[in-house]
DNA sequence: CCTTGTCAAAATGTATGCATCTTTGGTTGA
DNA sequence: TCAACCAAAGATGCATACATTTTGACAAGG
């Protein structure tokens, strides 16, 4: 096999590139986009082929997603994508709640930070903007994912604390659309959310941990909420 | 290298052994037990030769680690022990808070088992007859750290979600001793404790999810507060 | 028909050698 | 003297060969 080439010298300011790291965004992101069914079986061998690589990279990778919850491991019998029920994907919800409450009661005790500040402020703007239409395309609901992301990353961050980050970032990371997790909001339901927004941003301004946490629970559970009532639309038809 | 013996054949329902697995746990346990100090690096060389085995298990070991959230690590620049700051620590029982009393909450609403409740219960009585006594020794308290651990770990069962049982084991796993994490309790300090283990139980009985989930978060929040009162007692002697 | 045993193919586990990157210490040049 | 620069040593990354385990097919026996 060709050697691996050099690091180019004039990038500036770049993510270090290991096949085994790089290997690891790919899959992470096959396994996300629902590129494996649920419970498919996944081959070293197979992979290192595709990926033109020996099975040493693909291994690591393999570990590190089944660290992360994506991959179910047992020794000697390899790895299978790991499957979500419904219920495990209510339980997620449950935990977001909780975890996303303690992040916004620590970003109302220890302030935001003026950039953090800003981000929040002119996602809010652009939200409004949005909304203001009277019917939404589905561009316009992907803008409001990442608007929404935006607002939730920037408390995230407020609230200063890595395992809390990580843990988040763990319980979201839910293979979405192999479950087609995406929730068919109606118009008034983003309206709700991102009043709930406001709110929140609101009761972080004026350092009340308490509130801040209440409405942020109250804001993950109403979507887990909605999970479950498009769910059971979806099994009783009418 | 001598070849791998064969797992024998009458042992019944034993553990999986791979070098990796093993070497995993090993490295695990010498972690919390705060064998290396925090910063340390860890050479693949070293571990290899100490444990003698190739590096190949030893590096699957460190990715397994490092997404524990044990070690650090750095493409090209290998592992380091995780350093937790007070902050840290401080941090995780904030997060095992608010997913303690989730699991309260939902071992409340799922009801617990015939066992997991005899099991509760025993422990309850064992805490009772140790609390009895006028003065603790210190196999007193080690012995109150594993009635303790029973009853949290039955709930966690009761919770009855693996994502939420994997992130509080991942929440309690922080190199305790490496910052002499032990707080030195009062008696009257684990009493009141075991007098909130015998309200959380009695919550989760009358199926009151909103009671349970309070009490256990205030419960785990306490425990905070003894960590930062008898930090500050350090800092500040008399 | 179901069970059990055997064996070969296939998959994972481990050791090892080489490639690449980092680090370190000394050297050179301003 | 100090900084930039190499070169060698040391450490990690990757490919590959071989060892071990699992699995599935097929045959023998109940």
């Amino acid at each position: 096999m060709a050697p691996r080439p050099r690091r180019s010298i004039s990038s500036p300011e770049d993510e270090v590139l290991t096949r085994s790291v790089s290997i690891t965004d790919t899959l992470r992101s096959s396994i996300l986009a629902g590129e494996f069914k649920p419970g498919e079986r996944i081959y070293e061998v197979n992979l290192s082929e595709q990926l033109d690589v020996s099975r040493t990279p693909i291994r690591e990778a393999l570990k590190v997603l089944a660290g992360e919850g994506l991959l179910d491991y047992i020794p000697n019998r390899g790895y299978h994508v790991r499957e979500y029920s419904v219920d495990d994907i209510v339980q997620a919800y449950e935990i977001r709640a909780a975890l996303e409450g303690l992040a916004a009661k620590r970003a109302a005790q220890l302030g935001m930070s003026a950039e953090e500040r800003a981000i929040v402020e002119a996602a809010l703007r652009d939200g409004e903007a949005l909304l203001n239409k009277s019917r939404l395309s589905s561009e316009d609901r992907n803008q409001y994912g990442i608007i929404n992301t935006a607002i939730h990353s920037a408390i995230h961050a407020a609230g200063q604390s890595r395992m809390l980050r990580d843990m988040l970032r763990q319980s979201q990371q839910i293979a979405p659309s192999s479950h087609r997790n995406v929730i068919a909001f109606e118009l008034s339901d983003v309206r709700r959310r991102h009043d709930d927004h406001h709110r929140i941003y609101e009761a972080i301004l004026c350092r009340d941990g308490g509130r801040a946490e209440l409405l942020m629970r109250d804001h993950v559970e109403s979507i887990k909420i909605s999970l479950l009532r498009s769910i059971s639309r979806d099994l009783l038809p009418r």
